[in-house]
Order: C-alpha cells, then structure tokens, then sequence
DNA sequence: CGCTTTTGACCCGCGC
DNA sequence: GCGCGGGTCAAAAGCG
C-alpha cells in the first residue's frame, strides 16, 4: 500500500506541563520523523511493517502522567536478572552488585507509540507475540500487558494498555525493530483496521479514518 | 505434547 | 537509605 503520511503538524515541543504530547512515529515510506521525545532511536524506524511500508504509526500521549515520567521514560535496557536473550545484552555481568550499563554500542531501540480506538486489545498486526508480562500503572485502572516477539533473535517487545478514561482507546506501544519478514499474510492487516480506526490525539480531524487506506 | 498465558517474586532506577 | 513505580523472570497452569 502506499505511504500514508500523515504527520502531525509535529507542534512544539511542549514539555510544559501537563502530559506530554509529542512524539510520534510517522510511518511509512515517506516517514519522518519528526521530534521523539523518545530515548534513543537511532535508526530512525526501518520500516516497522516490513514491506507494507509499515502502516500507520500513531503516537500515543499520556500513557502515564502522574509525577515522574514527564514524557520520557526510562529505557528499558534489559534489566531483568540473569542472562535475558542473547543479543546483546549482557551487560549485567555476573556481578550482581552494580549493573552498571556501559554497552557500548548496541542499544539502540526504537520506540514507536499507537494509540488506537478498539475493541480488542490486542491488534493482530501479523507477528506472533508471547505474553511475559502484566502490571497495574498507577494511573489507570486497567493493567499494561508486556509482550514479546516470538521469534528467535528478534528482541522486538510490545506494551499495550487502555486507557482508563476511555476503555475504547488502546496504546500499543513497540520497541525494538523486526528482523524478520511478518509470517500472516498482509491482507489480514486490512481486518485490522476493520477493527481499529487511528485515533489522534491532538488533531483529532485527521480525517476519520477509512478513507485513508483504501 | 508444545507452547502460550498466568501470576507472584524479584530487581532496578529514581524521588523523597 | 528507603520506598515507590515499573519492567522482567520464571514456575505452573491452560489450551490447541
């Protein structure tokens, strides 16, 4: 399919009070990206829909905006105990004292936000991804599920959570990149947006969707 | 049977 | 230095 690009007008880079509202992933062929407020990100989104031109890539604001976290949040950085997979990690040592986290090179892991109006929480979007995880945040009354790429050596790991002020709005976000071709055929990805319209945030006319993929 | 989900514990960074 | 909040692991249960 083509590139919908839809940038957001990118606004300023608010970071004055309140939630943070910036940031997002703009997808596809022509992506752009315009201001992350993300951390690291460095290869810029090689494609996150592999040869569809990764589809529509939404940002997602608020996910949590109680004290901390005025919109950055602390990366990751495979913190777990123990080995964790084999890529790269191993920084932690077998000191359990201080992990200190120098990896010197690879750590770059994009994080691309959707925000999403659905039913269902989980969206298929054509990769097989296993459950590792579950928490309450703090904020919002439903619980942020942790998932993971099923695929060996593909380290892509994927949180959804639904917003307690509007139980139809989903936030999927990815981290990580795929590094392998999607295994469900694309059509499907039509279905899903069948189920799902893209919500924005911000401009909220950005058109109602269905026109925009046909 | 193999794999996914479930669920509590563990761990870590940061704020206080 | 302690506590909170959040992210991940790992063991057992569930489901196809």
């Amino acid at each position: 399919m083509e590139n919908y690009h839809m940038l957001f007008g990118a606004t300023q880079p608010s970071s004055s009070t309140s939630n943070s509202y910036n940031f997002l992933a703009a997808g596809a062929g022509g992506g752009t990206t315009s201001g992350l407020q993300l951390r690291d990100h460095d290869r810029g989104q090689q494609q996150v829909g592999h040869s569809h031109s990764g589809g529509p890539s939404f940002l997602a604001a608020e996910l949590s905006n109680s004290s901390k976290d005025g919109g950055a949040s602390p990366p990751a950085a495979a913190a777990g105990r123990g080995e964790s997979s084999a890529a790269a990690e191993a920084d932690r040592t077998a000191a359990g004292g201080a992990g200190k986290r120098k990896s010197e090179k690879k750590e770059r892991r994009p994080r691309y936000a959707f925000q999403t109006r659905s039913q269902v929480d989980i969206l298929d979007d054509g990769y097989r991804w296993r459950k590792y995880g579950q928490k309450a945040v703090k904020n919002n009354k439903f619980p942020r599920s942790y998932y993971r790429c099923t695929h060996q050596g593909c380290n892509v790991k994927k949180q959804v959570q639904r917003l307690s002020r509007d139980e139809a709005v989903v936030v999927t976000t990815y981290e990580g990149t795929h590094t392998h071709p999607i295994e469900k055929s694309n059509d499907n990805f039509e279905h899903i947006l069948t189920q799902m319209q893209i919500y924005s945030g911000m401009g909220s006319n950005f058109s109602s969707s269905h026109n925009m993929f046909h």
